[in-house]
DNA sequence: CCCTGATTCGC
DNA sequence: GCGAATCAGG
């Protein structure tokens, strides 16, 4: 892949914004991370004031939103999303949380974590793949937080993907 | 083991 | 100039 303009001023400025060069690779699409740090020491960037774990960079601005009040009914909307992996057409349906909080009823006082906005191209084996927002607009991301022992979800997304449905909790 | 950036060096 | 391999670190 070539360093056009367009892609060096989109390395430039995911770098400035503190995105690690993973995230930026994953991003910018066909290269590695070591490109990317290639290409930013070139470039003569500003390097990372500390080496090693830089966890404390990537973290989007908190946003303001208000918690959801908890009595909304659950509706879970299903749609067909089809995009292409090279040659091959996939289609995958998605699961949207219209409605990602439902039962507080077993954790009053759980803090909706924020999530890492990851898009599709971001994931890994160990980052929360839970859908945030309809798949069809351009805000949808993914949850991206960790997900303990390479689960599909983040400990809190997994105890929503568990959560039994009205239904079956009444049979209980 | 997971990740991070930094450096080297053959291409 | 490029980036894989490697190193160093959390």
């Amino acid at each position: 892949m070539n360093w056009t303009d367009e892609r060096v001023e989109k390395l430039k400025k995911l770098w400035s914004e503190g995105l690690s060069a993973s995230q930026i690779a994953a991003q910018l699409g066909g290269v590695s991370r070591n490109a990317v740090i290639g290409k930013v020491h070139r470039l003569s960037l500003p390097g990372r004031a500390k080496a090693g774990g830089t966890t404390t960079a990537a973290r989007p601005k908190r946003t303001t939103s208000a918690p959801r009040a908890p009595n909304y009914a659950a509706r879970v909307a299903t749609r067909t999303v089809t995009r292409t992996a090279g040659a091959t057409v996939l289609k995958e349906e998605v699961e949207v949380d219209l409605v990602a909080d439902q039962d507080i009823e077993l954790a009053p006082n759980v803090v909706i974590p924020m999530s890492r906005r990851l898009g599709l191209t971001e994931l890994t084996e160990r980052t929360c793949k839970w859908p945030i927002g309809d798949p069809l607009k351009e805000e949808f991301h993914f949850c991206g937080n960790d997900s303990p022992e390479s689960s599909p979800y983040c400990s809190y997304h997994t105890r929503l993907a568990y959560q039994p449905s009205a239904e079956r909790r009444r049979m209980r």
